[in-house]
DNA sequence: CTACCAAAAGACAACGTTGCCCCTAACTTA
DNA sequence: TAAGTTAGGGGCAACGTTGTCTTTTGGTAG
């Protein structure tokens, strides 16, 4: 590959003159500066990253490992937001994927090591408890849609329990008076801060909780989910009889259109569906389409990334709200 | 950071000793590698990969263009297939994603350039083609899902005639008559080689073409994907009476299961469903379950990745099979 | 004891940059 | 005219490795 000094050679000057001008030092002669420039189009020059690596003493290296436990695909928006931010400020964005099969947490940070990062993100593909080697305090580390036990890092997450107030909010607003919020697990935390924000919706506007109806109908076992979402709804239909179904997740919704469907029932006119995620195609697929809660998880890539480049230091845990995607199923 | 020459202190020996021992040169006494060894321990040395580089006059990084066009979720796979072969080759893959508005493909090039990158995958997010830039003629480029139509580069895409033989031929194995193909805009490439596939499959069994119905419902108009598949399912049922639609990819498959639903017709009993691409959690919400063809998206990024990795120079145009994923709707 | 040899380990330059220091020439000021 | 200032640019070391060459060590044969 063509170096500085091949430059300096084609254009008659200081290896370091060269230097100058690619680094944009304003202590060099228009004239001499114009000649550098045409030697560079000329050969083609471009600076070697791994030389400048070693001598700034700076890598501008910034990792990220995405925790791929489950394969969620909007959660390709985290990456995104980061990768983003990274280009603007110059910066490398080193992605790792990570599996507890075959490519391990102590691999990649150890990897990020040796490429001396300036800084990790830590993504899980769901909000979760994660743990997490000690290594990673000796470097800036942040915590995206998910956080630990120990408290050591600084995390940001969705705002679960303001989301579950805004949707349920925005439900009773449009006249919706009972509710059936077939909820996730209550192990996931995601279940445990939109339920919490459902009651507290009810709570500030005066209405009676005995129209609000929480089950839990997506369960995990031994590693499995098992929906059994269908059944639930039929039931909760016959004996509760709400006026609008809040949905756990998009997928779940999807599968109670076809209950709705087959027992007749008209989505958005004889009952009210909303739901959480804006998962990829299907809200939009959906007929009528489906209003549903999206995940901030661009935002928690920019805001991880802007965290390490602030070099900040404070342990906060940021959360960010989702947005409410208002269609035709409310 | 602790540099090699922190660990020879520390070991008391020369630093070219330790990286002997770093490079796992058999040449040093088992007595001073156990020395060095508990060195590098007790410092944490980790080599500095950017001195390496330079050093070695070898960057190791492959780099990945990702041209997210559109988001498809599962052509993350793509990336991973190249990922996973990077991590056992102690490679680094430089994943950069460009798109229309904000990250050109002259700045990931020129990036890539920066970092001495040893080879290029190219992917589209749906194979179509693609023009790219002379600048990648300089190193060696591979496409994935997608082509030139200069035909300078190597490519890998999913072959597409013998996935539509395929599934046709295992529905009429199947014991299905008369197929309603519902495919996509026939100007995509994928639907064309679909689309022989299916003729193909009829022809060689030696089926009438008056039992295969093809017709292309969804259409790109001004860049906008208009889905008429309901509408077309609605009326295809009426006038051509298949036992057995092929679906161009899984959401439309949705669609029509709505359809089938709305009609009383019974997926898997009344009437047979197949489909395209394996999208997501699609073909396992849908009940019952969607049989489908899987694009090869992990393959093709794994066979990208060994194409340069052999530092193969052949222009081949390979194609990888799709895999028929049967579940209970054929 | 000397000569020789192989194994082991040290010395030093080189990779392509940037940081620091210094030199030159031209210009300004007293 | 002499001294000081400043713009412009050159020289050289340094970054943390690896490649090449040389030196040291210890053992063995003559």
């Amino acid at each position: 590959m063509v170096t500085i000094k091949d430059v300096a050679k084609h254009a008659g000057v200081a290896f370091k003159t060269v230097a100058r001008v690619v680094n944009n030092d304003p202590t060099v002669k228009p004239e001499n500066r114009e000649k550098v420039l045409r030697s560079v189009e000329a050969l083609g020059y471009r600076p070697n990253r791994a030389a400048q690596m070693t001598r700034r003493k700076k890598s501008g290296v910034i990792g990220f490992i995405a925790d791929e436990l489950l394969r969620i695909p909007y959660t390709f928006d985290l990456i995104r937001g980061a990768q983003e931010m990274a280009w603007k400020h110059n910066r490398e964005l080193m992605v790792l994927n990570i599996n507890e099969h075959k490519y391990s947490l102590e691999a990649a940070v150890d990897h990020l090591f040796q490429h001396r990062a300036e800084g990790i993100i830590y993504a899980s593909m769901y909000h979760r408890q994660v743990s997490l080697p000690d290594s990673l305090t000796q470097i800036p580390t942040v915590l995206a849609n998910c956080y630990t036990s120990c408290g050591r890092f600084a995390t940001v997450v969705p705002d679960e329990e303001l989301a579950g107030e805004q949707i349920v909010g925005s439900m009773l607003d449009k006249g919706y008076r009972r509710i059936a919020f077939l909820n996730l697990d209550e192990r996931i935390i995601a279940a445990q801060g939109r339920k919490a924000g459902a009651i507290r919706a009810f709570e500030k506007r005066g209405e009676s909780l005995q129209n609000l109806h929480i089950e839990s109908v997506i369960v995990e076992q031994d590693g499995q989910l098992i929906s059994r979402a269908r059944l639930a709804a039929c039931e909760v239909i016959k004996q509760f009889k709400p006026d609008a179904i809040l949905c756990g997740q998009d997928p779940m919704a999807m599968e109670i259109y076809f209950v709705l469907q087959s027992l007749g029932l008209k989505v958005g006119e004889d009952i009210g569906i909303g739901s959480f995620d804006n998962w990829d195609l299907i809200p939009e697929l959906l007929q009528p389409s489906l209003t549903t809660m999206a995940l901030p998880h661009y935002e928690m890539g920019r805001w991880a990334f802007n965290y390490l480049l602030d070099e900040r230091t404070d342990v906060v845990a940021s959360k960010l709200p989702f947005r409410l995607i208002s269609r035709g199923s409310l």
